[in-house]
DNA sequence: CCGTGGCCTTGACCGACGTCAATCCGGTTG
DNA sequence: CAACCGGATTGACGTCGGTCAAGGCCACGG
């Protein structure tokens, strides 16, 4: 597949190092020599179309893989065809972490629109963090980091009410668009409401009111896919419901 | 048992081979004198007496821990002092790893009941885990494994009604139990119901309404902590909505 | 022995949000 | 262009489960 010289799309990427996204990426803070073993066991996985999937569940794992462009979904389908989205994942991010308990994805990831994705097939990586500590590291902190950010979805499903989640996932969005150095105020949803209610356990007819009233209060300009959020510190203000505060002192 | 004779209490545990719960926990596929070299940079913590902290939120990261007897409970705490459970630790299983992302603990865990500690200073094991590919594999695993069952949580917190939320509480719970050897019909609930509630979703009367509830079905036998499942089938079926199936063919 | 305090249970009420259904909108196809 | 279709919006209505409030139970300490 790859000894020979006939290279023909893989042109475009190739190396870490040149990659807009080297520091927010699995290679943050690995350099050098070492990151040019890394790059090298990179594969490229052909561009994924809109609803294209990029595992499925149930299907034998063998490698992780990273957004590089475009934006995928993940999600798991139970008995009855129900589905449940566990998130959206932007350029940087890593997906496939669930499958390595027992060799089969637990879980189901799809793009969301044209997306190209960098695969780290598994042995390759195994071999490469035996000899580089670093990576070892670094790959235990991303881990961390997406269980981190799925403790702070589980405060959103437990306890926080329909208005409060669309504030924060529309901040959390937002947020994560910044990092990315695009304008965190112009979000692009490239997923539908029905993704969106999904993720934040409620019905697409919520969503769509609540998109609507907020826009309504002129904190967001809506029109279909593009969101521009013209009050950041009242989206902020909504993210904590009001009426939740400390027993005494609540307001001060 | 071996070096030296005056190991006051530590004699109770040391060395992971004796332990009960080794092929459950972190050294599960490791052996001879791997295992030797895990079992040397493992350190008692000392015991945990209920309500007691194993570490706080927000504070330094030093160490993964595993509990070896006994029962934790992970947290988290918003601003305004309201806590979200986001899991109860049974032996074997590992907590901490929210904190390697940043070296602070991003949730905070106690123990419910009496129990010990199995600690793991991270520096230690990052060593380790250089010159073991097996135990960095292995820690992997237990990682993935975590993911993979909060992944299901999501599901339970997004789309299933109050009833089935308890009924695959239940199970889960019984399930974990009888891996551990125990009887998985009679559980010991360590938490309170204001824990279950939280960790559930739901209110506490909630909780308690539907505790009731399943005893006069003839499900369950509840007595304050102790409750007996008389009747698994049942607690199996009510696990998925029975109004929830695939469009054609459902009661099929 | 009784009182005190946490946890748990039970009941009555009500509101946020899900469900159902009609309509709209934008993009695609013939 | 019209017809169509999936996604999105809007409205009317019903309900599950949260909230509030009143006890009950058990363990503890005086």
């Amino acid at each position: 597949m790859d000894t020979s010289s006939v290279l023909d799309l893989n042109q475009l990427r190739r190396s870490c190092a040149s990659c807009a996204l080297h520091e927010l990426c699995l290679p943050a803070g690995i350099d050098g020599e070492d990151l040019k073993r890394l790059d090298a066991t990179i594969r490229d996985k052909r561009t994924l179309d809109r609803g294209e999937a990029l595992f499925r569940q149930g299907g034998q794992f063998h490698a992780l893989y990273v957004v590089r462009s475009g934006s995928l979904r993940t999600f798991v389908e139970d008995a009855s065809g129900n589905s449940q989205v566990l998130g959206f994942h932007l350029p940087g991010e890593l997906v496939g972490v669930d499958a390595l308990a027992n060799d089969h994805h637990a879980s189901q990831a799809e793009a969301l629109e044209r997306s190209s994705i960098c695969e780290l097939p598994y042995e390759h990586l195994n071999h490469l963090l035996a000899q580089m500590p670093s990576l070892q590291r670094q790959l235990m902190r991303v881990v961390s980091r997406e269980v981190a950010a799925e403790h702070q979805h589980m405060v959103v499903m437990g306890r926080q009410p329909a208005q409060e989640r669309m504030a924060i996932f529309l901040r959390s969005l937002s947020d994560r668009f910044a990092r990315l150095h695009r304008d965190g105020s112009t979000l692009n949803l490239s997923m539908s409401r029905y993704d969106i209610a999904s993720y934040l356990g409620l019905a697409v007819e919520t969503v769509s009111r609540l998109f609507t009233r907020m826009e309504e209060a002129g904190i967001l300009e809506v029109s279909r896919k593009a969101v521009t959020i013209l009050r950041p510190d009242l989206l902020e203000a909504m993210c904590s419901s009001p009426r939740t505060g400390s027993k005494k002192g609540g307001a001060l």
